[in-house]
DNA sequence: TTGATAATGATAATGATTATCAATAAGGAG
DNA sequence: CTCCTTATTGATAATCATTATCATTATCAA
């Protein structure tokens, strides 16, 4: 039988199968709202099955980055967080001192990425546009 | 007396002291026309200075950063490149093939900082833009 | 010149991520 | 539905970049 859902077919159609445990970080991931980094995605998952282990949260993130299914970002600190792909493109603002997360959009950035590969003849596939800061709360103090 | 040069007296309104170690880290990196990482940074540091240690260079690419002397870009590997700042902000393209970093400017990308801080009243202080993809020559491939 | 203390080098520790490998399970073939 | 190939898992150890510790050394203000 062919892949019943869009994670099934996506995994199908690069040769891989769809387990339990992709399943799960998949879910874990599109329910969360901020952009969680890959210990937070294990305890999540552990919490509805607690035999799943750390590296199976990486590889099913690597997997799933290589499918174009969720994206990384680097948010300032020494890990990475993770966070399922949606329709319209965004960015990342990083509060220094309480870490929240804005997401914002922005098209000067594609323009800015269309004026370079014009001028450079580059092609460009990864855009990371992030900002760290102060949030108008932090500023206050 | 007072510090001779310009790092000297950086180094010295911040508290810190003028090291023979720190001024050749400050010289290999000024020296560096690409974006060297801390590595590449220890091995022609300690071809001037056969004694000078990793930790070392970590320490005072810290202390560079902190004074606004150097900054630290993320560009995609799981390492950090660092380059002496200069008076023009400018980004970075990196080409996932060869290696190859283009700079370039986009004024583009300060409007949508201004157009941010504005609408969400953030104070922006870091601001990360970076490419990835094929550069010219790698596409033809 | 001297003394307080910041900075260094050597080393060990940390934290995030990745490799290894035997055991398990997905899913296509029959 | 069952079997078989092989992708995937969990447990564990390894790696890689970076940071902490601490005794020794060097900077620089007095």
């Amino acid at each position: 039988m062919s892949p019943a859902n869009d994670l099934g077919k996506a995994l199908h159609v690069s040769g891989r199968r769809l387990t339990r445990q992709r399943r799960l970080v998949m879910e874990v991931l599109e329910e969360s709202q901020e952009h969680p980094d890959a210990e937070t995605l294990y305890n999540r998952a552990k919490s509805r099955d607690p035999h799943i282990s750390l590296p199976t949260i990486y590889r099913t993130l690597a997997a799933l980055k290589d499918m174009g299914l969720v994206e990384e970002h680097p948010l300032g600190e020494n890990h990475a967080h993770f966070e399922a792909v949606s329709e319209s493109p965004h960015y990342h603002f990083a509060c220094l001192t309480c870490g929240r997360v804005i997401e914002f959009d922005a098209p000067q950035v594609m323009q800015a990425v269309r004026a370079l590969s014009q001028r450079e003849g580059v092609q460009v596939t990864r855009t990371h546009f992030f900002l760290s800061g102060y949030c108008a709360q932090c500023q206050q103090i």
